[in-house]
RNA sequence: CGGGGCGUAGCACAGCCUGGUAGUGCGCUCGGUUUGGGACCGAGAGGUCGGAUGUUCGAAUCAUCUCGCCCCGACCA
């Protein structure tokens, strides 16, 4: 038992934040809306990067790097790009300080006021695009497939960490292309790419579909998006992938010239996902005694701990477990053999379940004896004492056997608490209790808006896989030919 | 922006109401005993009490102002 962890049941948000903190996986900064992201917590997204990463690079991507500042000019061009994102920009106004002439400390120099404001990216497309103007003038140059790793800024009202903070890190891919099919081709091959890692990477199960029109992305034509279902009931937006058709090419006059010698405007996409996957793992699948990793992700995927005591029985164990480190990191697992002697093993147990490794082995004289070793899995809790012979082969396959627990867990749980509703009256009851609600709409924005104000629940999404099965809104009564998925969200 | 909370040792907090030697737990240092689910004993080190001003013989404590952070809303591709 962890100490003092809160009780999921009792206060989800609470438990979370306790979680990340004393997982250690960040804290909060000094700067309001900002956090640390501690080493623990960066070796997960680093895997998460380096998986993500081969996937683009798969797919035929190059990894570019754009400035961190957008002239304000270039952020206008796309009007409701430039609408979708203007309350939440910071602003870069002057370039230098001064000693404060009337005291201590610094003052911003009021002679250093820039020409034109700066505005610290909340994403890239006009930076992006402007650049591409340069790079774009025959067909030959597309498609032009460009990823970026960075950090953005989104000033936001209400942070929570790594769900959504003031600044967070993310790659956002841009592409350009010659026709509308290829691009749209594009957003559907990279909405693919980001539910394959939340399924095999992160065993987390994902619904894939298209944004309403209230909930697409600023200046987007269509908006795909994987939505999860955290274990309160509540829906989080993964990962979005956008079709942006001609209007960041208009906007910026990036024009290329057909086969036909003809000019035309490339045709875009951007996608993206964040540190707020980080957020997602977390809720995912963690509960009261700590994080739960999926050995795919985790930093430490087995550990062992070696109980002795005394000096020479921890020599002996550590002659023994030596060969099997060894042939462990042979076989590609992250393995930490812990022999520090500051902690007892009582306090090992409960901190590597805080943090969530997948497999803890521990072994002590009593073990050598008998040829055996305790095993731990931490997505069950479970112990079991079986032979050390042959262990290498059975850890390996024991994460693999975690690995696929974990994401059938998760599913069970979507599947548990999602839910077919026809009636306004059900549909107000269940939105309270929280998952995905599966109900017929009318399609317009009206009453997607009446719905969100009466219930606080938005349409996550409208599945692209589906029956279509005609019916009637569940709120207005007009016809539907389709059931689009509801939730409260994060 | 509204509501609430907090700012005192590295961390978590008490002390404030009723002004008078700055405390507790964890952590840290040293010594010893321990080690199969967060060990114990002993001895130590460590604090401009967020900041400013005021009241007072005297302020962590009272008053005024101010800065910052967190939580719940509103907002949010």
């Amino acid at each position: 038992m962890s100490k003092g962890l809160p009780k999921r049941s009792e206060n989800y948000s609470e438990w979370y934040n306790e979680l990340v903190k004393r997982a250690d996986l960040a804290e909060h900064s000094a700067v309001k809306g900002c956090m640390v992201i501690k080493p623990y917590g960066y070796a997960i997204w680093e895997k998460m990067q380096r998986a993500l990463d081969d996937m683009f690079k798969a797919t035929g991507h190059q990894n570019a790097y754009f400035p961190l500042f957008v002239p304000k000019s270039f952020l206008e061009k796309e009007e409701e790009h430039a609408e979708g994102f203007a309350k939440e920009c910071a602003v870069v106004t002057h370039y230098r300080l001064k000693k404060n002439p009337d005291g201590a400390g610094l003052i911003v120099d009021p002679d250093a006021k820039l020409e034109e404001e700066l505005i610290v990216r909340p994403t890239s497309e006009a930076v992006i695009w402007n650049t591409y103007k340069g790079w774009i003038q025959s067909w030959r140059d597309l498609p032009l497939l460009i990823n970026q790793w960075a950090n953005v800024v989104r000033w936001e009202m209400r942070t929570r960490l790594f769900l959504r903070t003031t600044e967070f890190l993310w790659q956002e891919g841009h592409t350009a292309h010659a026709t509308s099919e290829e691009a749209i081709e594009e957003t559907e091959r990279m909405l693919g790419v980001y539910a394959t890692f939340a399924e095999e990477w992160m065993a987390l199960p994902v619904l894939k579909g298209l944004k309403s029109a209230n909930e697409r992305f600023a200046g987007a034509i269509e908006t795909y998006c994987i939505e999860a279902l955290m274990q309160d009931g509540k829906a989080l937006q993964s990962g979005t992938s956008h079709f942006l058709g001609q209007n960041f090419a208009k906007s910026f006059d990036v024009k290329f010239v057909n086969k036909d010698n003809q000019p035309e405007y490339a045709w875009a996409t951007s996608w993206g996902v964040s540190t707020r996957l980080m957020g997602a793992l977390i809720m995912a699948h963690s509960d009261d005694n700590g994080l739960v990793l999926p050995p795919r992700l985790a930093p430490v995927q087995t550990v062992i701990v070696p109980i002795y005591r005394s000096e020479e029985d921890l020599a002996v164990i550590s002659e023994r477990i030596n060969p099997i480190v060894e042939r462990l990191k042979s076989l590609g697992v992250s393995v930490k053999y812990d022999a520090d002697d500051k902690y007892k093993p009582g306090y090992k147990f409960a901190e590597y379940e805080l943090r969530g490794v997948p497999v803890r082995l521990a072994i002590g004289m009593r073990d050598l004896e008998n040829g055996t070793v305790e095993v731990a899995r931490r997505d069950t809790l479970s112990k079991e004492t079986i032979a050390l012979d042959g262990i290498e082969e059975k850890i390996v396959a024991l994460l693999d056997e975690i690995q696929a627990n974990i994401y059938q867990k998760a599913l069970a749980f979507r599947e548990a608490n999602t839910f077919q509703i026809d009636s306004w009256d059900e549909f107000k009851v269940q939105i309270e209790k929280g998952g995905f609600i599966e109900a017929h709409w009318d399609g317009t924005s009206e009453t997607e808006e009446r719905i969100k104000a009466e219930t606080k629940a938005t349409i996550r999404l409208i599945p692209l896989e589906t029956n279509q099965e005609s019916g009637t809104c569940v709120y207005s009564g007009a016809p539907s030919k389709q059931r689009v998925v509801f939730a409260r969200s994060y």
